[in-house]
RNA sequence: GCGCGGUUAGCUCAGUUGGUAGAGCAACCCGUUUACACCGGGAAGGUCGCAGGUUCAAGUCCUGCACCGCGCACCA
């Protein structure tokens, strides 16, 4: 066979990868649509939208590799494979990121007009989008992309919008008075998805207040403090009656106290009676909720004390404490300091401000009658998690699940499209905004909140598809797998069950396979500020994309974190030009013929089984390395090795090299694409390897 | 506190139903007679965290413990 040119040089993956994604994506079938009929049912994948506010990252290199082997592999075993790529304004997390933009051009959103505002994350979002697109296609990434979505796609913002008024209409969403996580820097509500606990030492303060002792780590919540909490069967304070008034001095002069027995105190801790301030505590607030208590302000929305704090009004709360710790002690109301007491302070996720308990009139989802429905999804094995633990925390999760804040004070996002009275503060919803007048008489405002992203996003499979009405939704949904981050179990995977179940009565994907974290090659999280943060397309520049796309998966084990070193990623950098090099011998040295040492081919057979087998399993990390090491150290060093001999055997040996070299590019295709495409152009010019069958297909 | 992972060769990690311990990288020796030095050949390296148990047989199953990581929930 005469030898192709190319293939006396080094394999150069810079010169090859964009010429061969053009070649795909010019032959259209990327688009299931242009892919031949077959029977076999179709395969889909919803890619999970990267959110359009900054570069591609490790991460995101891992689920597009992970993603594409899944859709590539599907492809070739003849399935109408579609996987539908997509972008997400994610919300809150975007305009932190302009926020901080603005911070360093010493701008603030609070100076600036609304619309302007939106219209210049906007435009920020679109341009990101646009470098993420290229970024993904030079991964290498087989999705359609003309079925491409945004989550603000004009038809995407109504079918989210309709969403609500449907769930508003079934009773499944409502507005009310609760216990809401406030981050005053970014003041907004954030769902408890949105926040994290701390550790923290801070001082434990006894306060004697009237007749009782009572533990605090806040004083200066506690000015409004007029309930006193004990257990009811708590023998200390058995004299003292539900109701009983009691009249004591306070922190600014004579207050009258009122006696709550309640079940929820531990009569353990500090000294079993505590005061409450239902304003700003959730078991406060619970408490005041089941004995019908008054609720009042203490804290304002920027994290100053209310005139009921007298002469601390005013006062910023991380000011305010000392200030009033020292006042205490002055009127001989501080009997104690604990300096070392340890608990966790939950704060905001994005800027680590300590989040405010407030009540807030706000959209909550009702979960329980939603939750029980994605329960009995996963209990009767319907969704299938990879690895299968993953299905346990779902379910703990599910069961535990509260009621659902989706209201954010933040321009960027999806109106909520909701009316409030201005007198009564009932909430209506209004797809049209035509309710002028609500039923008490009042006057209706428009609701200037938007949706928490993770409600646009939690219908995900379905938007992509083009719910409410496409034929995609028949083919495609239930969509067979949902790959993503093992951190997504708690943010995104169970609202997406919850929407698709809700919606269309389907679950939203068959499987759920869960990837771990890319972290640097010492095992170590990566992050801007230790400066360990790598960058995949300078990682492509150097060793390819085949490289690094399959040192992202050999080993890496499902739901594992993953160290990822360059060594590791210059390895397979090695293993592309050895396949470069096996294709020249084979071109050089492969005979014609029927071979009569049939038992290579089977064994090859054998191994190709196994490897689909793995294939099926979600097991590309082993399928990955079995085809590596077959290629490498058995079909390289030995099969080729044999073929040289110049005997019998030898010429037997080069007539089966050929055969068998094909179906090796077949198997590593779906891992190392683009190699394996370019060498396809060269020894079966006018085909596509992307469109072969895969060796193994019953 | 509850839950979930992990602990295997110097490093990073595989090891699917229990059947004589694997890979990559690094280190060691030899090799440049044409597919490839981005290579080949060879050797070396592990009481599989600890302690029990089940079994003919345990890295793999069971129990307990230790350490590391993560998640969830919290006490005012």
């Amino acid at each position: 066979m005469a030898i192709d040119e190319k293939l006396l040089k080094p394999y150069d993956p810079s010169t090859t990868e964009q010429k061969i994604y053009r070649l795909w994506e010019e032959s259209g079938f990327f688009n299931p649509d242009n892919l031949p009929n077959n029977p076999r049912e179709p395969f889909s994948i919803i890619m999970p939208p990267p959110n359009a506010n900054g570069r591609l990252h490790a991460g995101h290199a891992l689920f597009v590799t992970l993603q594409d082997i899944m859709t590539r592999y599907h492809r070739m075993r003849g399935q109408k494979s579609l996987w539908v790529p997509g972008f997400d304004h994610a919300g809150f997390e975007t305009q932190i990121v302009y926020e901080r933009k603005l911070e360093k051009e010493g701008r603030s959103r609070f100076e600036m007009k609304p619309e302007d505002l939106y219209r210049e994350i906007y435009d920020f979002t679109i341009e990101n989008k646009k470098y993420m697109q290229d970024d993904i296609r030079r991964l290498g990434a087989s999705c359609d992309w003309s079925r491409e979505k945004f989550t603000l796609d004009p038809e995407i913002v109504k079918t989210v919008q309709q969403t609500f008024d449907k769930m508003f209409k079934d009773d499944l969403i409502y507005r009310g008075d609760r216990i809401v996580n406030w981050c005053a820097k970014h003041q907004t509500s954030l769902s408890d998805v949105e926040t994290e606990f701390e550790e923290r030492t801070e001082p434990f303060y006894y306060l004697q207040y009237g007749p009782f002792v009572i533990g605090t780590s806040r004083p200066e919540t506690k000015f409004g403090d007029k309930y006193v909490v004990m257990h009811p069967n708590d023998k200390r304070y058995a004299k003292y009656k539900q109701g009983d008034k009691i009249d004591l001095e306070w922190i600014n002069g004579p207050i009258t106290a009122t006696v709550i027995k309640d079940e929820s105190v531990d009569m353990e801790f500090g000294t079993g009676v505590m005061t409450i301030t239902p304003w700003h505590s959730k078991e406060d607030f619970e408490i005041a909720e089941r004995h019908k208590l008054e609720k009042e302000q203490i804290i304002d929305w920027k994290g100053k004390l209310l005139p009921i704090a007298g002469e601390f009004a005013d006062i910023h709360i991380s000011k305010a404490r000392h200030m009033i710790t020292e006042k205490l002690k002055e009127k001989n109301l501080l009997l104690k300091i604990d300096e070392h007491y340890k608990h966790n302070v939950k704060v905001c996720f994005k800027c680590n401000t300590i989040i405010e308990p407030q009540i807030k009139d706000q959209w909550f989802v009702k979960m329980r009658p939603l939750a029980d429905r994605a329960l009995d999804a996963v209990n009767s094995g319907k969704i299938k998690f990879y690895p299968d633990n993953y299905e346990k925390i779902f379910r703990y999760w599910m069961e535990n699940t509260i009621d659902w804040n989706i209201s954010r004070q933040i321009i960027w996002g999806i109106p909520i499209p909701a009316k409030i009275c201005e007198s009564c503060k009932r909430g209506y919803s209004d797809l049209d905004d035509k309710m002028t007048t609500c039923e008490c008489g009042g006057i209706l405002r428009k609701d200037t909140d938007t949706f928490d992203t993770w409600f646009s996003s939690g219908q995900w499979t379905l938007l992509a598809l083009g719910y409410p009405k496409s034929k995609d939704l028949d083919i495609y949904h239930p969509t067979s797998v949902m790959e993503t981050g093992h951190d997504l179990i708690f943010k995104w995977i169970p609202r997406m069950v919850i929407f698709a179940l809700y919606l269309r009565e389907e679950v939203a994907f068959k499987n759920v396979y869960l990837h771990g974290l890319v972290n640097d090659e010492k095992g170590e999280k990566m992050s801007k500020s230790k400066g360990n943060v790598v960058n995949p397309i300078a990682l492509i520049d150097t060793f390819g994309t085949d490289a690094l796309r399959i040192a992202l998966v050999v080993g890496n084990t499902p739901g594992t974190d993953l160290s990822l070193s360059r060594d590791k990623i210059k390895g397979y950098k090695n293993f592309a030009n050895k396949i470069w090099n096996i294709t020249r011998f084979v071109q050089e040295n492969a005979q014609e013929g029927n071979s009569s040492t049939s038992e290579l081919m089977e064994e090859f057979k054998k191994i190709a089984e196994d490897i689909t087998t793995d294939m099926e399993n979600y097991r590309f990390h082993l399928a990955s390395e079995k085809i590596y090491q077959y290629i490498w150290h058995r079909f390289a060093d030995e099969i080729i090795e044999e073929s040289k001999k110049n005997d019998e055997k030898g010429e037997q040996t080069k007539k089966i090299l050929l055969p068998i070299w094909q179906e090796c590019l077949k198997i590593l295709h779906p891992f190392m694409p683009f190699v394996t495409e370019e060498i396809w152009q060269i020894i079966n010019p006018g085909k596509l390897l992307m469109i072969e069958s895969w060796p193994i297909n019953d």
